[in-house]
DNA sequence: CAAATTTTTGACCGATTGGACAAACGTTAG
DNA sequence: CTAACGTTTGTCCAATCGGTCAAAAATTTG
């Protein structure tokens, strides 16, 4: 005999369950997982907090939905990061699109970032296990443009971290950048001239060389 | 008529404020402010909760504390930051001052992103004030080697962002740092190796260039 | 020593929190 | 229409939280 079959999803829960996701998502990033309360979220997704809790049982199991589906988007660019084409290039449009994430995902970032500072008390096993094996994937395929000469030698885990570090930056530290940079360049042109500056700094760094160009 | 002198400070005082300092520094860092609980910062510190409100009156005090002795010592590397001597050799040191402070001083650095991340609600005036003018005075000097054709040109605010980010990365993001590089790198030389490879990444970058030694 | 002062504690309080629950309401299929 | 099921709400609860307070204990001062 088989045991409970799980009920399909009715379009009602469908709908607010992604209602609710998307104010925790809002919420969550803002305060942290012990800084939100269900009546912030609740309230967020226009509801009572009985009804919020109708659809999930426990705060922990918003949380956890929404780390789940985080995880899979926020790696997608490393796990882009191909063998073909121009070690350079590929490097170069990593660095871009993990930028692109940092402006267009904000809130997924500082989700991420909330939960590593705090120990990585739920996502630890995901970190030693499927990330770490994607990172020395993708440190093996580094390592072969460096063999090739096609980039500098280096140490390619710590490549990766300041790739992650310098791009995250720009949605983790938001406010101190904005602060820093001032009302007016802290606006729109800020992430061009990130995007500008972290590919000198990437491909050629601060040594001072003869200008390429006339 | 001179209202009430603030009464000098007890041996006892000092003292215990210092411990609950410390104890708080651990606390707050590893749970944030409303992840953490005035009870957790009074076992921490070897006390009960009504003796630890007896030195500091609200747990806002506690945290306010902190944070000012924080961001004294945790600005002092990009104030060393000088004019005199070699361009490249100071943005070297500050680099490494700064690596040195994400290992010495892991919690105040994630005291300080916990902060941040939230929105930097109690430290915000500072940021747009002290830390701004202090950043934008840098960044003339920074400027200056610029236009002396002493280092690359290039933008000397995102510079400096970089160096933060990729830096306190080590202190912040740590637990992840460690998940990846696994239980046997993940240790001793880890901090080494971070050095030089930002030490190569922020001087020449990552394009191939050929070797300068036989 | 004794008086004054500082330090520590146990008991307590009101507010907030995550969550339970049954009853009411809405929707839909037969 | 009506029975079955899905949805929503008001009310309630126990635990936890930041913080108070008076009184006991320890320390300092004369």
């Amino acid at each position: 005999m088989d045991t409970k079959a799980p009920r399909p999803r009715t379009r009602i829960q469908t709908e607010k369950r992604e209602l609710i996701l998307e104010a925790a998502l809002e919420v969550f990033s803002a305060h942290g997982f012990r800084g939100s309360t269900i009546d912030q979220i609740a309230d967020a997704a226009g509801m009572s907090k009985p009804n919020l809790l109708y659809y999930f049982r426990r705060k922990e199991e918003i949380h956890e939905t929404l780390m789940q589906r985080l995880l899979d988007t926020w790696l997608a660019p490393l796990k882009e990061l191909d063998d073909i084409g121009d070690p350079l290039t590929e490097l170069r449009s990593y660095i871009r699109r993990k930028l692109e994430m940092a402006r267009d995902f904000p809130r997924e970032s500082r989700l991420f970032a909330n939960e590593i500072l705090q120990g990585a008390p739920r996502i630890k096993p995901m970190l030693e296990g499927e990330l770490k094996s994607l990172v020395d994937e993708k440190a093996e395929v580094i390592k072969g443009w460096m063999r090739a000469g096609k980039i500098a030698k280096t140490d390619p885990w710590h490549l990766i971290f300041s790739i992650w570090a310098t791009t995250q930056h720009y949605a983790d530290f938001d406010v101190q950048v904005r602060a820093v940079l001032g009302a007016d360049r802290g606006s729109d042109g800020r992430f061009e001239d990130a995007a500008r500056f972290l590919e000198q700094l990437f491909l050629d760094g601060l040594r001072p060389r003869p200008d390429r160009q006339g």
